[in-house]
DNA sequence: TGTTAGCACTCAGTAGAATCGAGTGCTAAC
DNA sequence: GTTAGCACTCGATTCTACTGAGTGCTAACA
């Protein structure tokens, strides 16, 4: 699904020498808060690293070279190539967030209430307001969860509501139109039946519904698979896009920020870009990492968050490629561990509202 | 909430002699057509004016004198103004959509099956893909909806889930999170009692829960007054924006798309500023009319939807001022009638997917 | 009296030339 | 291997001249 792109993988990490490191580390982190192109002047005065401007110069040829670094034009400073982000971002101190940042995501999550999906959709809103950057939140889907309860409710002619509830707290329904009339006791029969055998089920796992084909049974069957059908469908239930005019803040071309627009309002694409991402286990995508020229101005930081154990959602930031990658990975990280301890394993799931 | 800005009400409807009326129509609809300024030659070659440059420019100076025109610079034609717009607006005569879109509203009202919220999803995708402008839905409150059945399930220690199932096919869920611990008989009683008490209610009205204090009767108070508070807060899970990356289309300067996307993010502002509109009797709101500063460049198409004659929620179009108004006025009355039908009176509620 | 042709005028936009200066690459000295 | 010195490059800025779309005004016309 989606353009089926190859996706660079970043080359094996090559280890430079401390002082091209020095060099490039201090373009990457002046470039990010300026925007601009990086002299080797102001490198130069950089205590870190202590060399004449026409060192730093034969350095950044080096660097250039090797594709770390890229010139504008003859007569500019350098900027970052999406290699040399990656080879800062790998060697790149793993800070925690500050006080104030780890403050308020403990405040949001010690008072932050109500269902799973407001919390998610909250802590959207979190993630951006902490890095100003565009989030997403892919919610844990439900197939590790189990059905706890299910009841079906009749909605008139030929039509019957599906309510199950699941042991993470999420609730899923789904309308069934039926091909025939069913009675008010079809109903409430095949409810019983359903209940008693769905409990306990998962919703990856197809349920076999006994017994020979009757009204009431072939309820039960469709309800059953409506369930189960669920999965691969209601990926767009579970993806929570916070800031989007972030976007328009980051930059200055209208044609990138139409360009990323418009790849977030694809849910599923985002959520693939994500998955893959993870799969590929790296937590910063940088530019062409992400498989998609559209973003190749952008750069995504992922966290996931696990259920038992298992990868089963994510948190991500989306910025361009001279983003505060420091900031951005601590704020997912930390906020991943939060959503993680409180969903993250069937015992502690609800623990909280 | 959000800014209390003098919201101005276009002044009393003036009406122009039939050739200014010609040549500001005229200039209107070469401006949504080109965006640049229109000249007199332009206009004096339209057929529908049939004077000279000379005069047409006359005319000019006295549309610009009464507000209908502006003048970016002297040596430039003219553009229209809000007023402009919205003389051209009040004297459109009503067109039908195109046979096309007609047929597309057509399949899709007749393919489209799943839960409301899906339905209205996909409603704003339709809207956006038809109009190429930011649409926004806003779902119906369910304040006018009754409750058709209800459960409280427990979800473990000191936490209840409420779900209940609303005549327009809706569910609202709500986890409740106690004081105490209740036994799972408590919450099977509080259960039967509250569906016993809420059935037929509609959630604006506060249910009164007789009986005494106990573990029950407090539970069924608090899941009672729980769905209650509902409708306030709710408004976030009825409000769907389409192809907000149009707005990356619609201008050229980044700094209009930030505000705009800014705006679209606060759910609460759009929902006012839709509600607003409507109240105002307005079916379309330009620049200033919004009453928002940062919407000043945008022109607003709503058309209600109604509930047993009640206006209960609303799709709009968001533009920019040269928006091509009959277009986006008949696709949004198009869509509404089309969910005024499918879900406007409590019978044909539900008659469909 | 309303309409129009004629015309001088205005001014954003464009193009070209001159200038500036940040930053480079090279080289020779250290 | 490092650095100071220096010529060079080239985007950005400023200035000027020019262009032309479109105007407002006026005088003639029907």
């Amino acid at each position: 699904m989606a353009r089926k792109v190859a996706k660079p993988v970043p080359a094996k990490p090559v280890e430079l020498d401390p002082r091209k490191a020095a060099i490039l580390e201090a373009v990457v982190t002046e470039h990010i808060g300026t925007a601009q192109p990086v002299g080797s002047g102001s490198i130069a005065s950089n205590e870190r690293v202590g060399v004449s401007p026409a060192t730093v110069r034969s350095e950044m040829v080096a660097l250039e070279r090797d594709g770390f670094l890229a010139q504008p034009h003859t007569s500019a400073g350098r900027i970052p190539t999406d290699r040399g982000y990656r080879y800062f971002v790998d060697h790149l101190r793993h800070g925690a967030l500050g006080a104030a940042q780890t403050y308020e995501v403990g405040q949001f999550f010690g008072n932050v209430r109500g269902e799973i999906e407001d919390v998610l959709e909250q802590t959207s809103t979190l993630l951006t307001r902490l890095t100003r950057y565009t989030s997403v939140v892919v919610g844990p889907n439900h197939a590790r969860a189990t059905v706890r309860s299910s009841q079906l409710v009749d909605l008139g002619p030929r039509r019957v509501l599906l309510v199950a509830i699941l042991s993470d707290g999420a609730v899923e329904k789904r309308t069934l139109e039926l091909d025939g009339d069913v009675s008010a006791n079809d109903v409430a029969d095949a409810s019983a039946q359903l209940h008693g055998l769905l409990i306990g089920a998962s919703l990856d796992q197809r349920v076999e519904v006994p017994g020979r084909s009757n009204i009431v049974s072939n309820l039960v069957r469709v309800a059953a698979s409506a369930l189960y059908l669920s999965a691969p469908t209601s990926d767009g239930d579970h993806l929570f896009i916070g800031g989007s005019s972030k976007i328009a803040e980051s930059f200055e071309a209208v044609e990138t920020v139409r360009n990323v627009l418009g790849i977030l309002e694809q849910e599923l694409v985002v959520v693939t870009l994500i998955q893959d991402i993870l799969d590929r286990g790296m937590s910063v995508a940088i530019g062409a990492e992400n498989g998609n020229e559209l973003l190749s101005a952008c750069a995504v930081v992922v966290a996931p968050v696990a259920i038992d154990g298992v990868a089963a959602g994510a948190v991500g930031l989306l910025g361009p490629t001279r983003m505060n990658y420091a900031e951005a990975l601590a704020t997912a990280q930390a906020v991943s561990e939060h959503l993680t301890e409180r969903y993250g394993s069937a015992e502690s799931a609800n623990s909280r509202g």
